[in-house]
DNA sequence: TGGCTTACG
DNA sequence: CGTAG
DNA sequence: GCCA
């Protein structure tokens, strides 16, 4: 979205008057032209050269950059260098758009003697990658390496609908249990969100990661058409579409939607007619299915902190608790709510879960619970050993029942709305020693997780779990104390929360 | 052509 | 078979 | 579906 329509720029209008002039102050003949010289690879002298030559020509070049210029002129240097240059000069939403042009057109207007019309060959070309060539005249500037973990991936996604339609293809192929082709196509939309511009040519994408022939196409049809035919077709397809009612219902999978499916099952009526025999856990699902489908606002999620932080802290008083998955990462709302739970002294934790949860159902807080727990002993192993591989933090997937935020509530109960929703609500315990584990296991994306241990396994012969990481050259177990160490383990740069959101 | 994260119930 | 990031 |  850099250049605006593409105005004839500015006739010879002319008049030449203050053109022998010395000394600056000549007359600014093209008011509609503002002038930024990038010093970046020009260099500070020949910038000071060519500036004072465009003002003696009547351009009004500038000496600092300013939301009123209307040409950026580089030399040397790709889009995608000045483009982040820029961004760095002025926050996104202060910008205008602006040309972002080669050297080439300052010159040839410098010898016209008037900004000359802008042509194809002298814009900035914007390419994300080509990794390994070399982009422009120097260094590669962009590579997007092939691990979503090694690369930063914010919540402002510049191609929700390119991401949106290869998500769907994902999930469709998830839900046809095609995991390979499930995965592919969620490495391939998180490549797209990680780009820093919207992708607006195809060309753009030569060299990226992880895009193949059918991502191209899909990309192709979306940017030509607007749509893509496949994308359009699999969400009118009745099979795709019962698949989601089903697998909507906590408790379900592909699997068993497809079972479902085939005896005649595709949406929740059907279900409840059939006299199929659902499980604990799908009979929760089934009862709260519109709650639970419902989208987790981070004020609910906060609400639920403080009241399981109560629970906690009545039982254990120094205990710590830890807002994970997507709201750890940023993100406004989720389709749950995760919390962390730990104790400065190793050990004090042992067997806190099941006091948890006591407490909340005493309070009338739980719809349904369904705890693991640790089942192994002490084995009275010092806090200074590497934590054994047999220990087994506690986990509580339970689904809460939470009295409704908003206008401090009273009475109101007689105006037949609800005063509650149900929410699904994640606990875990976690070992001071596995802390820094269990956060970075737990706090996702979930492709972030399976790309951190694809890399630990393929590239660095480790295996990374929630609860350790071990070392298979040393055959043994590294300890970290924060998710830093860990990453420095897997010889990964590290990447903040807000920034694993792949 | 095999592999695709790694645990837990 | 299901759940979780 | 994409890649080592």
């Amino acid at each position: 979205m850099v250049p605006l329509k593409r105005r004839k720029v500015v006739p010879p209008h002319t008049g030449n008057t203050g053109t022998g002039c010395s000394e600056e102050k000549a007359s600014i003949k093209f008011p509609r032209v503002v002038l930024f010289l990038v010093e970046r690879k020009m260099g500070a002298s020949r910038r000071t050269f060519l500036s004072q030559l465009g003002r003696r020509k009547g351009f009004q070049v500038e000496e600092l950059f300013s939301q009123s210029v209307t040409h950026v002129v580089s030399e040397n240097n790709c889009g995608d260098e000045v483009r982040k240059w820029l961004d760095s000069q002025l926050r996104a939403q202060d910008q205008k758009p602006v040309h972002l042009l080669d050297i080439s057109w300052y010159t040839e207007s410098m010898r016209a003697g008037h900004p000359v019309e802008i042509l194809e060959r002298h814009r900035l070309q914007v390419h994300f990658a080509l990794n390994g060539a070399k982009c422009c005249s120097k260094a590669v500037v962009f590579s997007v390496p092939s691990y979503a973990c090694q690369r930063r991936t914010t919540l402002d996604n510049h191609n929700t609908i390119l991401t949106d339609a290869l998500s769907l293809l994902a999930e469709k192929a998830e839900l046809s249990e095609e995991d390979g082709r499930g995965v592919a196509f969620r490495r391939a939309a998180a490549v797209l969100k990680c780009l820093p511009q919207p992708v607006t040519n195809m060309m753009q994408l030569r060299g990226l990661p992880c895009l193949g022939e059918h991502s191209f196409r899909v990309i192709k049809d979306i940017l030509e058409n607007g749509t893509s035919s496949e994308v359009e077709s699999t969400q009118q397809s009745e099979r795709y579409k019962a698949l989601k009612v089903l697998t909507g219902i906590f408790g379900v999978g592909a699997k068993t939607a497809d079972r479902w499916i085939r005896a005649g099952i595709h949406n929740l009526r059907q279900l409840q007619t059939s006299g199929q025999t659902l499980n604990q856990a799908q009979r929760a699902g089934l009862q709260h299915y519109d709650d639970l489908n419902l989208p987790v606002t981070k004020a609910e999620a906060d609400a639920i902190g403080e009241i399981v932080e109560e629970a906690v802290v009545s039982v254990l008083p120094d205990a710590q608790i830890t807002l994970i998955g997507g709201f750890r990462r940023g993100k406004l709302t989720g389709h749950d709510v995760d919390l962390l739970i730990t104790h400065p002294d190793e050990g004090k934790e042992v067997g806190l879960m099941p006091k948890v949860v006591s407490w909340l159902q005493s309070k009338g807080f739980l719809l349904y619970q369904k705890t693991t727990i640790n089942s192994y002993l002490e084995s009275e192993e010092g806090p200074r050993r590497p934590s054994s591989n047999m220990d087994r933090f506690e986990r509580c997937f339970s689904i809460f029942k939470l009295r409704h935020l908003s206008r401090e509530d009273r009475g109101e109960s007689e105006s037949g709305c609800r005063l509650w929703r149900a929410v699904r609500v994640d606990l875990v315990v976690s070992p001071i020693s596995q802390f820094a584990f269990a956060l970075l296991g737990w706090t996702g994306s979930k492709l972030f997780e399976r790309e951190l241990r694809r890399w630990a396994g393929h590239e660095k012969a480790m295996s990374l779990g929630s609860h350790a990481l071990y070392d298979n050259r040393q055959s043994r177990y590294l300890r970290a104390t924060s998710e830093e160490e860990i990453f420095a383990h897997l010889g990964l740069e590290y990447i903040p929360p807000s920034e694993r959101n792949a």
